[in-house]
DNA sequence: GCAGTCAACGGTACAGTTTCCGTTTTTCCT
DNA sequence: AGGAAAAACGGAAACTGTACCGTTGACTGC
């Protein structure tokens, strides 16, 4: 028994000293013992880890963090926790960081540039190790900052032009271009495009897009492009009344690519409520291959953004960040979009014949 | 100028030490303006605010923690991120504890006990204020050894038979009646059951299905009740194949409440490629409510989980639990599920005549 | 002029761990 | 046996912030 088990209670978590004192030892060989230094004899290790089952021991990482200068904390944050890619990407992540002991913290920005910077800040007072950002910033400050303290972050997702900052994502310009030529290939001619919010992302998209059909030859009227300041989260209501407006117009489009999935289905509503068909009025693709692209109404055509890629080599990145010496110089990891075709564009021309 | 900033490098985080020597004052003081402290003079609050400013002061929250034994971390362990249900409940808890400065340390079990064992520990370590577990264990122990060392926890979700925890979650036995009631209702008369793992979800809705038809006199026989061992991943295919398997029944189900709505969404997949009509020939019903219900490719009926109601109470009494003096007995939030119904179980006796 | 009160500030002792450098003990060699 | 080297262990400071209590000086009232 300890000498303090009086005074302390017995539902505190054991400390090192308490070891110490219940073995007749100092809390350095403890310490050592925990941290597996070569010091300790193996008779001594035995009885220290021995006790330490006992006590149910756990070193109080706070402390260790404070003497260290190490959390093991990385810190997340994201506009939308809801949005499955981010969960593909939050959970990609957990686990690879897992595996070396870093824990995840995690911050929703809801879209909000403004909460977003306190998220930062409320992450950068806990002095996690790294952070992991999906950012909804227009201005580049917040990540200059960074830099200038010197905290190790990994951008996700959406990008800065100008920023040498570590970067994993997908190649959004291919994205557009890809889902852009399926449609072309699919016989669609008049093609429009809805897009997302002000983020490098949909920027991307609209110009891959444009690319695509610069390089058929295909004309853009400017009325076909909707660029929309949605969240990631009210995709589908945008994709919806956007999709209304488009189908206004003269003549109106046979194929849309759409900046997400949930703008696509709202799309898709709109279409179908119209009294026309998909693919064989309007062809819709979209964009994140999201898990129930399958089950849906007509089952979605979409560019997959490699989500749980992403959170895996994000985790690998942030390693290296964290486990390497020296301070390399910015890397960006590109991952190749995927196009999964579904009955959403699998127009007549194209569908294979029974 | 500080003294030490030479030998502090421009790039470390500030301290109090600093502030403190910069203005001629001792760490004590600095503190008590950090925490709004009475003792404190106008005059020497501004100055001490003002340079605060200046080094971009954050308090070192690990060192916080260790002194007053608070760490403002909340730890949330939930089986998969991916599932939205469980992105909304994190959603909605993250939003509830940032307005009183905790932050939210995620973990994913990946259904896996031992794996959740183990995260717990991890949360542990790191001192969390509160844990919050949608647990995919089988045994209570763990809970138990929680409460020997006092630490204040909330079970969401799935709760256990005999054990007086805090617990938030939807009455399971209401969800499966009124989901099944409303089968009955829509005239179907051969109703089956695909249900999920062995967790109080699981059974409490199976349950409810029982007692449903029993009110209503309607035999349960018993390989119209597929027991389902998967994640909460996995459902869409599971659901699927438990699907195939009713349909060789004779005579088949003319109803199906499942699970949750991935499972619905792998058993409406699986009908629709039999040749069959939802809800003509087969109704499906879900649990959840997932955001795309309604995009999908037969709109689907499913039980409201309230998910973000749970994450915001869960949010609420955590944080009374904390801030709350005296340790009150487990409280018990059970919401109400609400049914939103749309084809899937719109059958022609039922449908508004135009 | 002096006790009493109050506002404003500081000294010191922690919290639990690691790190640096000593000290003691054991082992080995000649 | 004597000495050196290796093995095993410990003291003290450090990390940053907070809590408790003490100190200082100015002002009040009589």
């Amino acid at each position: 028994m300890g000498i303090e088990w009086e005074t302390r209670g017995y539902d505190m978590p054991a400390r090192l000293k308490d070891i110490a004192q219940d073995l007749n030892l100092s809390v350095v060989t403890i310490s050592k013992v925990l941290r597996d230094h070569p010091d300790i004899s193996q008779q001594t290790r035995e009885r220290v880890l021995k006790r330490m089952k006992e006590l149910n021991y756990r070193p109080n990482l706070a402390a260790r963090a404070l003497v260290t200068g190490r959390s093991y904390i990385a810190g997340l944050v994201v506009p939308d926790l809801v949005h499955p890619f981010f969960g593909q990407v939050a959970k990609g992540l957990s686990n690879g960081l897992r595996k070396k002991g870093y824990s995840l913290v995690l911050s929703s920005s809801e879209d909000d540039p403004e909460l977003e910077r306190q998220e930062i800040e409320q992450l950068l007072a806990r002095r996690v190790d790294v952070l992991i950002v999906a950012s909804t910033q227009s201005s580049v400050e917040t990540f200059h900052r960074l830099q200038e303290q010197k905290i190790p972050y990994v951008l996700i997702d959406r990008k800065f032009d100008g920023l040498a900052a570590n970067f994993v994502g997908v190649d959004d310009a291919a994205v557009g271009e890809l889902a852009t030529a399926h449609l072309i290939d699919a016989g669609c001619r008049r093609i429009a495009h809805i897009g997302g919010p002000n983020v490098s992302t949909a920027l991307g998209r609209v110009a891959g897009f444009r690319r695509a059909l610069h390089a058929r030859g295909i004309a853009v009227p400017p009325e076909y492009i909707e660029m929309r300041e949605h969240g990631d989260d009210a995709g589908d209501a945008s994709g919806y009344t956007a999709m209304q407006r488009l189908l206004t117009l003269n003549p109106p489009p046979d194929g849309v690519f759409c900046y997400n999935d949930p703008t696509a289905m709202g799309a898709m509503k709109a279409v179908l409520e119209a009294g026309l068909r998909v693919p064989e009025d309007v062809a819709i693709a979209g964009c994140g291959n999201v898990a129930y692209a399958d089950f849906l109404r007509v089952p979605l055509t979409s560019v997959d953004q490699q989500s749980g890629a992403i959170g895996e080599r994000t985790a690998r990145m942030a390693l290296a960040l964290l486990e390497g010496g020296a301070p390399s110089r910015p890397k960006t990891v590109l991952l190749e979009p995927k196009l999964v075709v579904r009955a959403s564009t699998l127009r007549p021309r194209l569908k294979p014949r029974k």
